[in-house]
DNA sequence: ACCGCCGGGTGCC
DNA sequence: ACCGCCGGGTGCC
């Protein structure tokens, strides 16, 4: 008995005792308790029906879950409960409770589900009058392993199973409906058809919604049509009334297709989806938009908008920005008062407005407001007699405290525009029902964005950029350590931007006595940028993401999916898609029918994620147009000629370093120095860029015995230059880019946790798992953080020398000068040292540049980047920028010249770099210079680039032992043995 | 619940 | 009367 109780299955949850909350809110409690349960269920494919059968569900008058005929109910265990501990509790699928599983069939159950041996599911096959209990028809579905235990442990209280009925591996979608086991109506999906389907659940989607919407002229930059499509739509999520999929109106009743579900009370709607783009067109633009243009009710966010400022509006001053940037400063959020503050209109289109004395409004009045506000936010039209006209407008100061400000002259004013937005509280979707909202939900304001870190600044420069400079828009930083934790300012915000980890951190700090700040705001609307991050829900992310409180839901994301359907799951807990948001639902619909390959369960995953998801690729098409024409994109090759003198030293480095390989190749030891081998690529790839980067590498790596601490240090130095070189970016264990890295004594780079794991799993000594060398884990040497990316800062004064390969940069980049000045470059080398060498002669030449890397604070690469994105004359026109640095969706479309440095070993890092330019928002044509040292290892690398994307296109079998045996042939290539 | 079960009241017909 | 029978109170787990 004990032993079973502690492996609780994902029908048990101890930690829930639900009779803590039996009154009004326990539907909430359930749901969770549901969701708790279920998501420690393993996986729902494999699995077959033992068998059925009749139960009776008792104590109904109790509860208030209502469940008709054909419908689905969930079998939840309640371990706690203090009057049976094997009592099983039902709930309807919306989560509320319905009553108990009578106590003889209750106390078999709890054996079998509690020992993880079943999965229960039921269904109310049929109506009776009963006011005190309701049949429920039981199904066990199970591993078949498991089968005959299973049968055994229900007979031995005294419930048998027809042996013949029972077994069938089909899951059916009949839903609630069907009793008996069906044969499938068509033939199940193939495992190959399947991962198509799934391959394409969104990329089918790509769609263009018709209908478009304007943004609120708060927003500066005009939309593509394509994002004034994804507004309308997104505007469309979060004000219609429209039920969320499967639900339809049957007389009076609300009623679910899938769970044969029916209620009253109107199915709690989505207000949100995923805005799934690809990327670069535009979903941070598009989300800003939304947020300026529909606050409640369909109106513009009411913002006040500073009309001195107007005149310098496009230009976007480094003085903006950092108003929003300082986190942690109560007033950081507020721009400096400024003269003349008026709200902005609330309305552009031609809606009959109502005046106070219940007059209508001409549309024409309402134009003259409009063509005054117009000229408040125009981008360009900053012109002197229009805004003369808009002071004559002035009203008198006593009227609303609220929205009167300092005036430049000093007198009291407010603008009558106002009035008439007040005024105006017509919707704007006549044709779409139009949804209700309570006076809590409109006093809710504030936009929650988290987003990983890499993009915060991106967000924080897109505000600045895409609003015009005169809007008081409050954007608030949560970051920091000196971020004001208050729950009442952030949801006085407009928008407040977080990060995930700030999130999760708040939240585990919080969680035993209270909530976080976050998590106590009531907000108008929660953005998950790159939403794809949260899988998982049982992870301090995952579970701080759902327990946000928001009226509206928003999953940005270009990779929605990333490995497999509970992925998704994770999606729609999050936007709260009724049923699916408990994992029992969703197993059942359509996890579980859609992993056994059955097509009516496919439809309905796929009906889900169209009613949900905006997806267009970039090749997508918007009135047979594609959505952006990004400036053409040439790639070429320079070649470099060594001098006579490098050509002279780097044959002598390849020699040596044939010999050395060749000999390894003859005994068969290439994978156990594999490090050496590493480091004489190194070296070789190295003579390539310049001289001076081999000033460090000199340790021999063969060289005797010497202290630990000696041994120590050299492992460190060779895994920053297999880190540097990189070279050994995945992980034999996982396969995948290695993360905290760590180095064997034998040189073999794996992630730390999966070398662990191998430690752990071998009985006694542990060895390498690429070449079988003996180690202990108190022998593993990571490089100190510090140093991860601490390169020297090039003190090259006097001692300065060039190289083939700078003279070849130098030249193009003077070129481009003297043709253009304007034109801006990356510059990229995967060695930070390389850059920095890379400095003298730039400086000497007069270039104008920054540098991107590693090293760089968050604060400080925001700098940077703005820096060097901005058209001032005198801004940069050359960043160095180090391969590694940074993550995807830096944005540097100021430059459209890339030049690559050298070769990298992984060509999707040297694509990601160029794409940092090549997106959207680039208007010149960018050319990218690849150098490649003639006849050297880099030419090598290069073929074994081509080679490798070959590969990754057909392989996905590819086995451990067939990549060390690509990997040596690799080096042979490289070496030209 | 138009049941079953419990426990107090009651006790030939 | 340490039973049977009657009828009211009661009722999930």
């Amino acid at each position: 008995m004990a032993s079973y109780r502690r492996r609780f299955g994902w029908h048990s949850h101890p930690e829930v005792d639900i009779f803590t909350d039996r009154s009004e809110s326990s539907a909430e409690s359930l749901s969770q308790a549901i969701r708790a349960a279920a998501s420690e269920e393993p996986d729902a494919d494999g699995s077959v029906l033992f068998g059925q059968l009749q139960g009776s569900v008792v104590g109904i008058r109790y509860y208030t879950g209502v469940v008709n005929p054909g419908e689905m109910v969930a079998l939840v265990r309640q371990p706690n409960n203090p009057y049976d501990r094997n009592a099983v509790m039902v709930t309807n699928a919306d989560g509320n409770q319905v009553g108990h599983i009578k106590k003889e069939l209750a106390a078999a159950m709890a054996v079998v589900m509690d020992s993880n041996l079943v999965k229960v599911e039921g269904v109310v096959p049929y109506r009776t009058n009963n006011a005190f209990n309701m049949p429920v028809t039981l199904s066990f579905w199970g591993t078949k392993e498991n089968n005959p235990i299973f049968k055994q442990r229900m007979a031995v209280h005294g419930f048998k199973f027809n042996s013949d009925v029972a077994m069938t591996t089909s899951y059916g979608s009949q839903g609630g409906r069907a009793r008996l086991p069906k044969k499938p109506v068509t033939t199940p999906l193939s495992a190959e058809e399947l991962k198509n389907a799934f391959d394409d659940l969104f990329d089918v989607l790509v769609e263009s919604k018709d209908g478009e919407k304007e943004a609120s002229e708060l927003v500066s930059t005009s939309l593509m049509p394509h994002q004034k499509q994804a507004l309308s739509w997104m505007c469309a999520c979060e004000n219609s009334s429209k039920l969320p999929p499967f639900w339809e109106e049957r007389g009076g009743l609300y009623y679910n297709s899938l769970t044969f579900f029916s209620a009253k009370e109107r199915p709690q709607r989505v207000r949100g989806g995923i805005l799934a783009d690809d990327m670069g067109l535009g979903k941070t633009l598009t989300t800003i938009a939304l947020i300026l243009t529909n606050f409640h009710q369909g109106m513009p966010l009411p913002v006040k908008r500073c009309e001195g400022l107007t005149e310098t509006a496009p230009s976007r001053s480094e003085g903006r920005v950092d108003s929003t940037i300082v986190g942690g400063a109560p007033s950081g959020s507020r721009r400096p008062h400024s003269p003349q503050v008026v709200e902005t209109p609330a309305e552009t289109q031609e809606v009959p407005i109502v005046s106070k004395d219940g007059k209508k409004k001409r549309p024409s009045v309402m134009l003259e407001d409009l063509d005054f506000a117009t000229v408040l936010g125009g981008p360009t039209t900053g012109t002197k007699p229009k805004n003369k006209r808009a002071a004559k407008r002035a009203v008198p100061k006593d009227e609303d405290p609220d929205l009167v400000c300092e005036s430049t002259s000093g007198a009291k004013t407010k603008n009558r525009v106002q009035r008439a937005a007040k005024k105006a509280v017509v919707p704007k979707e006549v044709a779409e029902p139009c949804i209700k909202e309570s006076a809590a939900e409109l006093s809710a304001r504030a936009t929650l964005i988290i987003c990983p870190l890499s993009v915060l600044s991106n967000w924080l420069d897109q505000f600045e950029q895409h609003v015009h400079a005169d809007v008081q828009l409050n954007v608030y930083l949560y970051y920091g350590p000196e971020r004001n934790r208050s729950a009442s300012f952030l949801a006085s915000q407009d928008v407040v931007l977080t990060t995930y980890n700030v999130l999760a951190a708040d939240h585990a700090v919080a969680i035993p006595k209270n909530t976080s700040p976050l998590h106590a705001a009531q907000w108008l609307r929660v953005v998950l940028d790159e939403g794809h991050m949260i899988r998982n829900p049982n992870t301090q992310m995952g579970r701080a993401v759902l327990q946000l409180q928001a009226q509206r839901r928003w999953i940005l994301s270009g990779t929605p999916i990333q490995n497999s359907l509970k992925d998704l799951w994770m999606l729609l807990a999050f936007l709260r898609l009724k049923p699916f948001d408990i994992k029992e639902w969703w197993n059942r619909i359509i996890q579980r029918p859609v992993s056994q390959g059955d097509r009516a369960g496919l439809s309905n995953l796929q009906t889900i994620v169209r009613c949900i998801t905006l997806r267009r690729t970039k090749s997508s098409t918007v009135d047979g147009r594609p959505l952006v024409a990004l400036p053409e994109k040439m790639v070429c090759m320079e070649q470099v000629e060594l001098t006579q003198q490098e050509r002279d030293e780097y044959e002598l480095a390849r020699l040596e370093g044939q010999g050395t390989i060749s000999s390894y190749m003859a005994v068969g030891t290439v994978l156990s120095n594999y490090a050496d081998v590493l480091a004489i690529l190194m070296r070789l790839r190295q003579h390539c860029c310049h001289p001076d980067l081999l000033a460090r590498i000199t340790s021999d790596l063969t060289g005797g015995a010497g202290t630990p601490a000696e041994l120590r240090e050299r492992l460190v130095e060779k895994l920053r230059s297999v880190l540097a070189s990189g070279f050994d970016e995945e992980c034999a264990v996982c396969l995948e880019s290695v993360r905290l890295p760590v180095i064997t004594p034998c040189a073999h780079v794996y992630c730390r946790p999966c070398i662990a794991k191998v430690v752990a799993s071998e009985q006694e000594g542990a060895r390498c798992p690429l070449c079988r060398s003996p180690f202990s884990i108190s022998q593993l040497v990571e490089v100190p953080p510090e140093e991860l990316d601490g390169e020297d800062n090039g003190a090259h004064g006097e001692g300065w020398r060039t190289s083939s390969k700078v003279e070849a940069l130098l030249g193009n980049l003077v070129r481009i000068r003297s043709e253009d000045s304007s034109i801006k470059s990356l510059v990229v080398s995967q060695f930070t040292r390389f850059l920095s060498i890379l400095e003298t002669p730039l400086r000497e030449q007069g270039f104008s540049f920054v540098r991107l890397d590693g090293t760089l604070s968050q604060k400080r690469r925001a700098q940077v980047i703005q820096e060097f994105q901005s058209s001032a004359p005198d801004s940069p026109v050359v960043m160095l920028l180090s391969l590694r640095a940074g993550g995807v969706g830096l944005n540097l479309t100021a430059a459209s010249r890339v030049f690559l440095m050298e070769p990298a070993w992984n060509p999707a890092a040297e694509e990601q770099c160029i794409d940092r330019c090549h997106r959207m928002g680039q208007t010149r044509k960018v050319f990218v210079t690849k150098f490649i040292v003639k006849d050297s290892v880099e030419e090598n690398m290069v073929k074994i680039q081509r080679g490798k994307q070959d590969l990754v296109e057909k392989a996905f079998g590819s086995k451990n032992t067939d990549r060390k045996a690509s990997r040596i042939d690799d080096i042979r290539a490289l070496m030209d043995l």
